[in-house]
DNA sequence: TATACAAAATGACGCAGCGTCACTTTCAAG
DNA sequence: CTTGAAAGTGACGCTGCGTCATTTTGTATA
């Protein structure tokens, strides 16, 4: 009935060394020995083993385990929910670290990784105080806008609409330099306006407002735009407005139709 | 244009010691220094600085922050989406902590705080391997039946049935020494009913197979069922078809209705 | 300019939960 | 009795600092 070591390890799936940092601490000492002080373990060692390691699932450390499985009269629903509220907060400490890493990954994939720049955006991005951006959001935007706002993409590569402005916006960056007239650029602006129709073709006054606000550095910022750089968006306003006086039909900023 | 530690502490927010350990590990080396060795800090320090803290609250480790930083070619996409990963498997391994705790705040409100009690059954519980219990689940029961079974409350302290299961679980036990006529107990009885016949109505073939499966404690276990002692169950059993047999129109088991 | 007091520096220990040597002793089989 | 595996003890290491303890430096005042 009683176990050596190394198999209780193997049984538990364990190793020699916890078992003997266990004794040594205190939290699961061996009563049993051999002449020699080898170690023996008991049937109820084993039970008690296996409330260590649930409790230690459960993250709660050795030294309040310890107490748990010692004192008779513990109070177990108030660590429990101790724990409980414990565990909720680091998911939410989680949540917003995924968050983050969705935005520096988009910005990476936008600016390129060779340097740091998209670094640098983001953390002024992060730093800023959300209470401040909504503060500043109200302020230039009335109800209906604040409405159409939650329709923008947030840099969240998780949402595929977010993923093909990235990737668009990054297409531009590479063709820059073949003028805003190119056939490339123009096919990628194409593709932007076909994808703004979708989302805002019936909103084009907001479509207008926000770009203006994009224009400026200072707005865009203090709203959490994800930062591009000024030459690209002027390179991106002059080719929006070839783009315009190319198409018979002009459509998009729905200023008059024919 | 140089700013003393203490200064840099507070603007940013972190203690003079993080400085201090940061230039040790090398992480943020001060360049100047005053003769007598005072650290200084330049404008440079503090962005990176910031660099560092944002890395940080993303879980990178120190570390590798310094090999981020340092190196000018480093591959910010594959360290992001490994990161990412990272984050999501401890955003898993979160979740089903929160999940084992609310079970085990319910098995305490059922036996009592007292003892290890709730703790050895719930033990057994997140011991057994899920597959099994499916595999024994898919035997034992039809399609429709495993269709059923998902209107079973989980013991899920979240779920407000659940929490009525468990209260009124805990009610029988404190009058379960009245005897099954009791008046106490035939009232808990009698909103049991109403519950089972709630969720359950339709299908009262199912709840008489689960009651069955639920007498036989092999079973329970097997089929991950909250451990409810023997004689509990004896009782309750009792206490039922005492109900029955004194409710004038007899329509629980819908066995046939006058 | 001497003095006092704040601020800075360095150094060391501690924390949680073991992993990982290094070295010695015990156990069980042949 | 030998031998090799298994067990024992002890110590250091890791992460990211907090927290003394002790010594120097910087700065304002008398």
């Amino acid at each position: 009935m009683l176990i050596p070591i190394q198999q209780v390890a193997k049984q538990i799936g364990i190793s020699v060394r916890t078992l003997r940092y266990y004794d040594q601490i205190g939290l699961l000492p061996t009563m049993a020995k051999t002449e020699g002080g080898h170690r023996l373990y008991t049937e109820e060692d084993l039970k008690k083993l296996q409330q260590i390691l649930f409790l230690k699932e459960m993250g709660f450390r050795l030294d309040d385990i310890k107490q748990m499985l010692q004192k008779q009269d513990w109070n177990w629903a108030s660590s429990l929910k101790s724990q409980l509220a414990y565990v909720q907060k680091e998911q939410e400490r989680l949540r917003s670290m995924e968050l983050s890493l969705r935005e520096l990954i988009s910005g990476v994939a936008v600016d390129g990784a060779e340097n740091v720049v998209a670094l640098q955006k983001l953390i002024r991005l992060s730093g800023q105080d959300k209470a401040k951006q909504i503060a500043f959001k109200s302020a230039l935007l009335n109800d209906k806008e604040l409405d159409l706002w939650q329709r923008l993409p947030h840099m969240n590569a998780a949402d595929p609409h977010s993923m093909e402005w990235i990737a668009l916006l990054a297409q531009v960056k590479q063709v820059m330099v073949e003028g805003t007239s190119s056939p490339k650029v123009q096919s990628i602006i194409r593709r932007m306006c076909e994808k703004m129709d979708e989302q805002f073709g019936d909103e084009p006054e907001f479509l207008d407002k926000l770009w203006e606000l994009r224009k400026s550095p200072a707005s865009s910022e203090q709203l959490g735009f994800y930062p591009i750089e000024q030459n690209v968006i002027a390179f991106l306003d002059e080719a929006f407005a070839f783009y315009d006086a190319n198409t018979t039909a002009v459509q998009r900023k729905g200023e008059a139709a024919p």
